[in-house]
DNA sequence: CTCCAGGGTTTGC
DNA sequence: GCAAACCATGGA
């Protein structure tokens, strides 16, 4: 257990409620537990500060690179126009919120499973997949893995459809296939230039713009991409006659979308400011 | 019960 | 090239 400073942007509730991670578990108003890989960490903020569940040692090496503290978002947040009026209020409203570095199998699963799905349906069916097929790393928290290629190769057609899957189970069980046997390498593909990864990515059954989008910027951490959603793509038409004002932002465009987002979902909050 | 969800593929023009 | 139909299921 160790406790920290931090100066730049960071609100647990922010990054939890952004759409980015399906696995993040709110214990309470100040705690909330984060997993990536074979690791879990509990963070806790107590006033200024923030408790942190691991060591020194697996914050440098792990959490504080998933995190992204390589990068400044207040940084990031000063290069908005004051004539975008809709961005800055929205970034003044998600204040807080950073791209984590998530695993890559993980990322490409878990967005293939969240086309046409509510966020909460989302993250039963992740659960479902980790439950199942992943190793426990924690019997005080019931929390697994997210299952391997290897694990997820060996799921059949009907167990997957236990998880509610629907009409993305061929998806899953072809990109699962497709990394298992490496005719695709999630890892050696990060060299790829941004444009070359996007239609890498598109090339699985079941990937599209959106979802490519979605694993470019939160699993490959593309900042400059800005995938478009139903509610990205309401915020265009509605606020920006039907123009999309993020290409602007070049490679933190992504951060802006982040942003939109979860203001989208807050637009109560978002009158207030 | 009805409606819709962090879309993509297939089909028809 | 584009628009429309179709897709399974759970959560609200």
């Amino acid at each position: 257990m160790i406790t920290i400073e931090i100066k730049d942007d960071f609100d647990l509730y922010k990054i939890a409620y952004s759409g980015q991670c399906f696995r993040v578990r709110e214990l309470n108003t100040n705690s909330f537990l984060f997993v990536t890989g074979d690791n879990y960490v509990v963070i806790t903020k107590t006033g200024t500060s923030y408790d942190i569940s691991c060591s020194s040692k697996e914050w440098d090496s792990i959490w504080s690179h998933y995190f992204d503290f390589e990068t400044s978002y207040e940084n990031i947040r000063s290069r908005i126009s004051k004539n975008d009026t809709f961005i800055k209020r929205s970034s003044i409203l998600g204040e807080g919120i950073r791209i984590l570095n998530q695993d890559k199998f993980e990322m490409l699963i878990s967005f293939i499973i969240s086309q046409r799905k509510s966020i909460p349906a989302i993250k039963s069916s992740v659960e479902k997949l980790c439950k199942r097929w992943g190793r426990c790393i924690s019997k005080e928290y019931d929390l697994f893995t997210f299952p391997t290629p290897e694990e997820l190769s060996r799921a059949t057609s009907d167990e997957l459809n236990e998880c509610g899957l629907g009409y993305r189970t061929p998806y899953i069980i072809e990109a699962v296939k497709a990394v298992f046997t490496k005719e695709i390498d999630l890892g050696s593909i990060a060299t790829e230039d941004d444009e070359t990864l996007f239609s890498t990515l598109k090339s699985f059954y079941g990937v599209g713009d959106k979802v490519a989008n979605c694993v470019l910027l939160f699993g490959y951490h593309r900042l400059g991409r800005a995938p478009i959603d139903t509610w990205i793509a309401k915020v265009i038409h509605d606020e920006y006659n039907g123009i999309n004002p993020f290409p602007q932002y070049g490679e933190v465009a992504g951060v802006m979308q982040q942003y939109v987002f979860y203001a989208s979902q807050h637009l109560k909050e978002l009158d207030g400011k």
